[in-house]
DNA sequence: CTACATCCTCCGGCAGCCGGAGGGTCAAGA
DNA sequence: TCTTGACCCTCCGGCTGCCGGAGGATGTAG
């Protein structure tokens, strides 16, 4: 029978770590004196020591330590802790390759132009309708009109706020002239389709987001910086990019205070 | 100027996320009313919090995000981080290799026999004897020799407790007789050499343990698992085996009660 | 004028311990 | 037999990056 600070020293850990052992029921001492509280370890308890610190070292949690050693549904865990292992392999990586990427902008100075960054969208119900746009400054013209055009045949409907309201462009590539597009604003409940307009859900995604301030002539290249980002880091690009309006004519009269979100649905290859 | 809930919505964020921003002077608002508290947030912000949620999707803390937006010695976070997430893709590449080394042995059946786990090993200061042993158990006399003799020439000197007595194997690989072993036992300080023994301060070392109860024949078996583990693991072992001996013929009468402890000095290749 | 949504500020919790305060216990030396 | 110092105990708070909820004030639309 070991003291604890003598049982933690056989053992290579701290006597905190076996208090709190102890305390969630893990491995608690093979007798306790009741005047004095000591706790009392046996040379027999380096075993079950050992295996807790091994399961410990495979990263597993102590509730799975105490199912594990209990002998509940071990393959079970073990398989699971597996997927878990490889999900955090792909994660680090992940993360050190958006880092070298940063690093390397960093180097280059170009850094401040762009950040890239995945959020994840969620679903919303939208009414759409499509154009054939001669330029990017036609949108300023079309948006406003096809607002008014659907709230007049459904009225009462509620558009939701700024960032609601995107472009889904439907070329493969990016173009700046003769731009297929479909123009989507957010809604609370479907309406009524009818004059190109229909009312649909489209579901959440994952996207690569990034953000591009002014006019609308040059956020091809926000979009550029997007699509090569994903690319780099191991994304596949599962659909066509959204821009999202943040700021725009409707409430900003200086250009270059326009803001404009560029949303590339992506899934991790 | 959007409220909270709003900006919550433009950034993907929850609004928890950024009540918690604002408390750690991360991302303040833009302006905060001073009647009713509620805080008010510009679109420009959405730039700093799109930088924060990139730079967090690196795996960067509150702390060292700030310094970086801030643009505090950016290249050295930046750069010690790459080296963490190499440490981390490596330790996660290590626990994976273990969680596979023992779903092996749980499917081979064999695995209640030994578990190997990392140890840190402090340092000691020891005294120590060589000899050349015919077999183990010839162990069970030299030793408690050897303890009086170092008494004798050294009066005071203080042992500490069991579990610091410990063999070092010479041999670079494993015998069951002529066996070249240093007989060490740990101590308080140093004490003077002569008749064969001397007194050294051995390094802290980082070891594969492994349990071995009963006598010490068919230790050889458990020396044989820590090594194969090692070595599975990708570690490389630095140098001699140790025994550390915890219960033996000095407090268990019965051979099968008796505790040793196999250490592999390794380093992670 | 009334809902209802949104906002605020605490406060506690999560995992696996660590560090320290405040106070009892034990063995050895004087 | 007494003191000293090492060791033990039980709280309690803290670390990280938020989340969830209570309790209460405020804003907005019908």
């Amino acid at each position: 029978m070991y003291r604890i600070g003598m049982f933690s020293k056989l053992g290579k850990v701290t006597v905190k770590t076996l208090h709190h052992y102890d305390e969630v029921g893990l491995l608690a001492p093979a007798h306790v004196d009741e005047e004095n509280g000591y706790r009392y370890y046996t040379s027999d308890q380096l075993f079950r020591l050992n295996e807790i610190m091994a399961l410990r070292q495979m990263g597993f949690s102590i509730s799975e330590i105490s199912a594990i050693v209990d002998g509940h549904n071990i393959t079970g865990i073990l398989t699971q802790r597996q997927a878990e292992l490889e999900n955090e392999v792909q994660n680090i990586t992940d993360q050190l390759f958006r880092l070298n990427c940063y690093i390397n902008e960093q180097k280059e100075g170009h850094s401040m132009n762009y950040q890239a960054v995945i959020k994840e969208i969620p679903a919303y119900i939208v009414y759409a309708a499509r154009y054939t746009l001669p330029n990017y400054a036609a949108l300023n013209e079309i948006m406003p009109a096809l607002g008014e055009k659907v709230s007049k045949a459904n009225p009462g409907i509620k558009c939701v706020e700024p960032g609601y309201c995107f472009n889904v462009y439907l070329d493969g590539e990016y173009r700046d002239k003769d731009i297929n597009v479909e123009i989507c604003e957010a809604v609370t409940t479907k309406g009524k389709d009818g004059d190109g307009i229909i009312f649909k859900e489209i579901p959440a995604i994952s996207a690569v987001s990034v953000l591009h301030r002014g006019a609308y002539e040059k956020i091809g290249a926000a979009y550029a910086y997007a699509v090569q980002w994903a690319e780099q880091n191991g994304y596949q690009i599962v659909d066509n990019v959204r821009e999202s309006y943040i700021d725009g004519i409707w409430n900003k009269d200086n250009m270059d205070d326009w803001l404009t979100e560029i949303q590339v649905p992506v899934v991790r290859k």
